[in-house]
DNA sequence: TGTACATCAGTGAACGCGCGTTCACTGATGTAC
DNA sequence: TGTACATCAGTGAACGCGCGTTCACTGATGTAC
């Protein structure tokens, strides 16, 4: 349950039950939502009574917000990690950041919820806003790279082409990654974003009309 | 507040409480999140005891089921009239689909929510069910009519391009469109959606590559 | 047209429950000397 | 090495609150005759 098995229980003191709260808000927010998390229920989870969070922090949100922050890094770290181990070659590396974004929403689908799906403002938190902006810096620098090669009269803004694969990316993952409306199509989300994001860089010239 | 005049309180009995508890859940799953929705706040809502909603629904689900299944009801009905209207065109006709989609989004944000992110099971309800099927039958009439006239041999099945339509709209809905980690972009949502979608389009062949 | 009666759709009081939050407390840990 | 003390990080009991749900009730409406 927690990264650290350091955080195990040993008598009186937890040891690490900030980062075990942050774990056991993870573990809610996967079953019973985004707004189906108490801080009661952490502090169950975590095995320790109710008033001890507010040693940690000031209430429900701050947890939420931690644990979106941890969301946002890792997402930024393993966008970061895909982009330059594909480096140089501009279509390989963008081409894996948006299969390292399905991945890490499979991976840790409770950081997902709390990134995107919480309603948390992004605006009242600096340090979530940017992380947040990390990750993203990475998807439209890919994208800069890509479009570096068309002619400049039909390239382009960079963030309009990251902005189009983020939307692709968050659409398959809502919609089709996970228990939902359309979660009974026949194509796997990685199918069906792979080939989505193959027929759109052919739209902007970056691919052989003709290849396969 | 509510859809009927009709439905305003006239002495003892409400008149038409069933659709002014949907209509009040409606506005608090906008206000407060899919999950942050009660039946005691609703029946506040519309003027009523705290026992009343339990002559017309089971509990919380069955009136969030029922506004969802209003929702799909009212968005098929959007995309059908936007699908027909510019018949027969299949080009201008996919995209108005695409428009509809994001018009109704913003038009019935509520409705979009307890559709999409208040994550009922689909299953469990015939009727909901069958409304969210029809909705999504438009748009892949409308991509089959699309690439009909492709050549068999690139010829994409129509539900992958409906599904990656459909994922383009629910990501630009969901990041752009609302409060949320997008919408800080310079890029209006309708625009993000009508660039993207053209981008798709020219991949698929259906739009000259030289065409601005 | 009037009346008796059945049914419907509300009331409002009551209950148990879990949550958020506070607070005086106490066991554990670290440190100065 | 031992001791006194400060600080930290928990406990657990308590409180007020709003929610879900039930239930005996009652006002309003519809209908048979």
């Amino acid at each position: 349950m927690s990264r650290d098995p350091q955080s195990a229980r040993k008598g009186y003191h937890h040891g690490n039950l900030r980062q075990a709260l942050v774990d056991a808000s993870l573990e809610l927010v996967l079953e019973k939502g985004p707004q189906g998390f108490t801080i009661a229920e952490a502090a169950r989870k975590a095995g320790v009574s109710p008033g001890a969070p507010y040693r940690h922090f000031k209430g429900r949100d701050e947890v939420l917000e931690e644990a979106a922050r941890q969301g946002f890094e890792m997402f930024a770290d393993l966008m970061e990690h895909a982009y330059k181990t594909s480096q140089p070659a501009p279509l390989a590396s963008f081409e894996a950041t948006g299969r390292a974004y399905l991945a890490f929403a499979r991976k840790f689908p409770g950081h997902y919820i709390a990134m995107f799906e919480s309603g948390l403002p992004l605006a009242h938190n600096a340090a979530l806003k940017a992380a947040s902006d990390r990750a993203f810096a990475v998807l439209t620098r890919a994208a800069e790279a890509l479009i570096a090669r068309l002619p400049r009269d039909r390239r382009p803004p960079a963030t309009m082409v990251s902005h189009h694969i983020w939307a692709m990316s968050h659409g398959v993952v809502e919609l089709f990654a996970r228990p939902g409306p359309g979660s009974a199509t026949p194509f796997p989300a990685e199918d069906l974003l792979e080939s989505g994001v193959g027929i759109y860089l052919r739209g902007l010239g970056l691919i052989d009309q003709d290849m396969q």
